[in-house]
Order: structure tokens, then sequence, then C-alpha cells
DNA sequence: ATGAAAGCGCTAACAA
DNA sequence: TTGTTAGCGCTTTCAT
């Protein structure tokens, strides 16, 4: 263990305030001698000091520590978030704790209690329900902020994508490039966990695309999975298969897992699968560049996201801020078409 | 904040050890009336009680937390490794901090200053160098295990994969496909950061590869880049072509940022590119089994790495294990080839 | 079978 | 211009 203040004080002869007021830099602008101040520096660039956390924690009842609550690191999504909400809340001397919670509603609450008991300022989390969010409030003193998905709790900052709206576009596009290359018009929705407000809306998105194109529930096959993994696209896919289906023009995935495991099932059974298949995902992935087929996929706003959510928290910690509602905006990104 | 045991005792009329004792079940076995023992039980149902992480790790110098710098989540490798470690961790009831340093150096050293400060008990690193391995193992009383670089110091415990013989069974496997399709043996390795002991074992294996088939210098040419994100393999591309190169049958990436940034290249300088170039990276991503072309990856044992680091650590936190160096293999994962 | 008290290292209020 | 002290909530040791 490193020095304390008051082994430096006992050992240079002088008080705890002393040595804390030069450690502050508070030293000139208050009352310290020239000459006790520098005394005090040399010995500290000498022996060095680094400060008890814990201790400090327990003091100020504060431990400048943030935590993030998400399904998983190993989805590309997640793990671009949690990676830019740690750089900034670093940038902001705060201390980001990040946990997965396999998109588990006992996990998730595990979690809460865990980061309740080490006394955490405040949590961002990607809830897997309402009621989770309720309790994570009232643990936190509403120091709260909700990402990616929106049940509609106004009580609670939120910053979520604009996902009806890229459903729209998403489909809106799919449609168009369907009538432009003599394709038919039919769509098959591999939605992962429909229960999802932010798979819900995106699915929504596109229904009013086909329904505004003038077309009809033939020409959008919706085949659901239970979460929004590689497995559930995988299974997703010889589900629709093995009811016969034929292979619809356009084949739309709610995530970039599940697109993945779509694509596996697909390759292994063949089925009218080619490079004319068109494909499409929500969220995006550099790789998606390099398939043969035409790909359209639909990008969030990550940086952006991240940049609200924490001015959010920042507003949470010091005044009691307005709650607010944020709403990104994707960027469709359109390849071989 | 929460009630604390003061609190419970004084309400209840009770000792602060009383309540302690049926808090740690340990009522029974020691002392504690049936009858006092319920009416706390009752108590703390109803009232509820979450322990003050911060005061318990003043008292016991220990925060029951780890650490774990990394470059970046953004990179899939290092993100699952993250994501594996992390529910490791949190299985033993200890909690993991992710933080990214970027590879710089000095982010590396602002992290190990903050992590000695909030008195984490051990630490997981990826080192940028040999000199912060040993700063980091000081600070941490040598609770510290090395991740995927291996500087050669056989003071700390390190876990990296298998990379020369990944890079002899890569360039071996290429260049027989080479062989069997008619095409030249010719490689083009674009490295990142070759001072990175991973990154110049994968070479070192590669080039062991051409000498053993008999090839000469001509058969391997090598541009480097200062790091291994997506831009790096983006100017090494534009640099190589750039000199009048024809590009060589196959193209070799040390890692899937640069496979990225190579191919973005690739395919907006046209020249020469098509389905039949045959790619190759170290690391894996499911992504790459939907690309037209050849496509070969060494996929590293992430699950394995991690459980081996984590029970250096265990052994370091307990007894004072012996110092391991723990090499993994890689498995090589072969497409349309 | 239960209670009291010291102390971890820091901060802030109050003395001198 | 500098010093003293209480107390954050927990654990551990020693008393009753």
């Amino acid at each position: 263990m490193a020095q304390t203040v008051d082994d430096i004080a006992a050992h240079m002869g002088l008080s705890v305030t002393t040595i804390r007021l030069v450690l502050l830099g508070k030293a000139r602008q208050y009352r310290i001698s020239r000459a006790t101040e520098s005394r005090v520096r040399e010995y500290i660039d000498e022996h060095g000091y680094q400060i008890n956390h814990s201790a400090r924690s327990l003091r100020l009842k504060r431990t400048d520590t943030l935590a993030l609550i998400i399904p998983r690191l190993s989805n590309h999504y997640f793990a671009y978030l949690a990676e830019l909400l740690e750089r900034r809340c670093r940038q902001a001397g705060l201390q980001l704790m990040v946990a997965c919670c396999d998109d588990s509603e006992e996990n998730q609450q595990a979690l809460i209690d865990n980061f309740q008991q080490r006394n955490v300022d405040g949590v961002f989390m990607v809830p897997a329900n309402a009621k989770l969010a309720a309790t994570a409030a009232r643990y936190f003193d509403n120091r709260l902020v909700l990402l990616d998905r929106d049940f509609g709790m106004s009580e609670y900052p939120v910053v979520v994508s604009d996902n009806e709206r890229a459903g729209y576009e998403l489909g809106s596009k799919l449609l168009e490039f369907c009538f432009a290359t003599q394709r038919a018009p039919s769509i098959l929705l591999l939605a992962g966990n429909p229960y999802m407000p932010s798979i819900d809306a995106r699915t929504q998105g596109i229904k009013r695309a086909v329904k505004e194109a003038g077309l009809g529930r033939k020409n959008l096959q919706i085949q659901t999975a239970p979460r929004n993994g590689f497995s559930d696209g995988k299974s997703a896919v010889q589900d629709f298969l093995r009811t016969g289906h034929d292979l619809p023009s356009v084949l739309v995935t709610s995530s970039i897992p599940v697109f993945e495991g779509a694509l596996d099932a697909l390759r292994a059974e063949g089925r009218g699968y080619s490079c004319d298949q068109v494909l499409a995902t929500f969220d995006d992935n550099t790789m998606l560049d390099f398939l043969p087929n035409p790909v359209c996929s639909m990008r969030q706003d990550c940086p952006q996201m991240i940049d609200l959510a924490f001015a959010e928290m920042q507003g949470l910690m010091t005044d009691h801020a307005t709650i607010r509602r944020h709403v990104s905006t994707l960027t469709l990104v359109a390849r071989n078409m």
C-alpha cells in the first residue's frame, strides 16, 4: 500500500491540512507559506502519493464511478457503445464499469443489486423490461439513463434510435430496388425478440413501407425468434425453410448477429440462395461492404447516442435536469444496389 | 442511501455484532438465540440491507475488483476477451473494470495509476511495452496477468497464442492452395505494428513457411503499418499499389481491422482485385464465411485463454503460485478452398 | 449469548 | 498560516 496523507504529515512534522492543501493545489490560493509548499512538493515528488479511493468514496458518499449494463460485448453495436462511453467517462475523470446481462432479467437484477452495493453514482442500461428500469431508478436515486430500448416510460431519460422511421426507409428502399431490378417485391423479415420495443418499431416501420407501396401481407413475411443472437437467426431461417416456403427476393434481419446466423443457415441449406439474394439488416458492419450480394443496412449513430446519454447523466448528477427522450437518426447504407 | 448495520442495530435495540452474525449466516453456528435470529431476519427481509462496498473495501484493503486494460473494444477479438473475462469474474463474485488505452503508452500509464488509486486487487493487461508491464507489476504487488503480447518477460504470468506456429500453418496452407490451383505462389503480408511481439511472431511464421517451401523473398512481400486499425490496412494497400506492384495471389493481414481496411482500399482502387483473390487473416470473424473469395483465417481460442488467465490470477491472489507462460493453439479456418 | 470499541484513510468543519 | 477532530460504514478483537 502506498503512503497516506497522515504518514506524510507525520514524517514531515506537519498537519494533514497542510499536506492536503498542497496536494489540492490550493496552497497559494489559501495560506501555506512558499517554503512549506515547496518542502511538501519535493517530498511528494520523491516519495509519491496515490489517493485511496475507497476512503474517499466512503467519506464523500460518491465513487466517481458509473455503470453500463448491456446484453453482451460480443455484439459489435454494444461493444462500440461501451467503447465510446468508457472514453467519455474517462475524459470526465469517471470510471465506467461494464457488465453484460446476456438479456436475462435475473442477471440484470443481480447487476443492479451489485452496482447499488458498490455505490456507483449512476447507471446507463439497456433495460430488459420496464420493471427493471423502475427498480434501477429507485436504487440509484434517478441517476439512470436508458439506452436502445424505449419502453415508453416518460419518467426516465432515454436515448434510442428512430427505429420505426429506419424500418420505413429500409423497407421503401428495398421495395424500390425490387421494382427497379424486376424482382418480385417480397420480403422476409427475421425479427429477434419482437417484445423488445426497438425490434417492434423496426417491424412496424417495414410494415408501413409495404402498406404505403400498396402491397399486402403476402409481400412481407415475418419469422420471429426468441432473441437477437446468431443461433436465433439460424433457427429462424431453418424454421422458415422447413415450412416449404420459397425464399423471397429480400431477406431483412433485425440485428447483425441474426444476420450472421441467417446467412450461415442459408448457405448450408442451399435452396435458392445466391449472390442475387438481396440482403438487409439493422445495425452495420464493415464486412457487409465485401459481400457480393446487394446489401443494405441501417447504421445507428453511436457517437451521438453516447454524447446525448452522457450529457443526460451529467445533468442528473448536478442540477436535476429535465427528463428527456432523445431520438437519434439512422443512416441507410446501400452496397451493390 | 440504504440502511447501515448500525441503523438496524439501533432500531432493534441490539448490537452490531448480533446483526452481523445473522447477516453472515453464522447465527446458528455461533451463539445467537433462535428468537433473536428470526426477529432480525424478519426485520431485514422487510427493510432490506445492502452492504456498503466502499466501507468494506477500506476496512479489508480489498475491493474484490479486477481490471482489464485492452487497446479497444471495437476490435471484436478484445471485446470477446472482455466479455468472457467479465462473466468469469462475475461468477467468482468479482467486479471487472474494462478500460481501453487505444494502444497509447501514456493512456496505459494513466490507467495503471487510476486502477492503483482505486485499489483494484489485480490487473489483466495487453501491455503496450515491457516497461509498462514492469510498472504495473510493482504497483499491483505482482497481481498482474499479461495477455496477447509476450515481451519475453519471464517474471510475470502471460497468456498468448502460438502466433509463430499459426503463421507457419497459415503460410503453408496458402502456398499449398496456390500450387493446387495453379496460382503463382506469391504473398503480400500487411503487418500492423511489427514491433508487437504477436505481429512479429506471425510474420516470422509465414517467413518460415515460405522458406521451407523452397521459395524466396520475392514470393513474400511485407508491407508494414504503424498500428492494427482500419486506416492502417487501408493505407498499407494504398502504399503498396502506389509503388506500381501488382497484387500477389494471396493477401494476408495481421488482424481483422487491417483486413477490413485493406479490402476497403482494394475495392476502391480496383486494380486486379476480384473474387479470385485469395484472402487470409489472423483472428476470425463470422462474416468471413460469406465472402465469395477463398478466405483463410487463424482463430484464437479466447475461452481457453481467459480460463488460463483467470486461473493465474486466482493463483496470484491466494498462494503465491508459480509464474507460468501459457501458449494457446490457434485453429485454421478455410472457406472456399 | 451479546456488546463495545478501535481503526481503515479520507474530508470538512472548526480551532488556534 | 497551520493544527485538531469527528465521522463515513464496515470488520475484528476483546469484554462482558
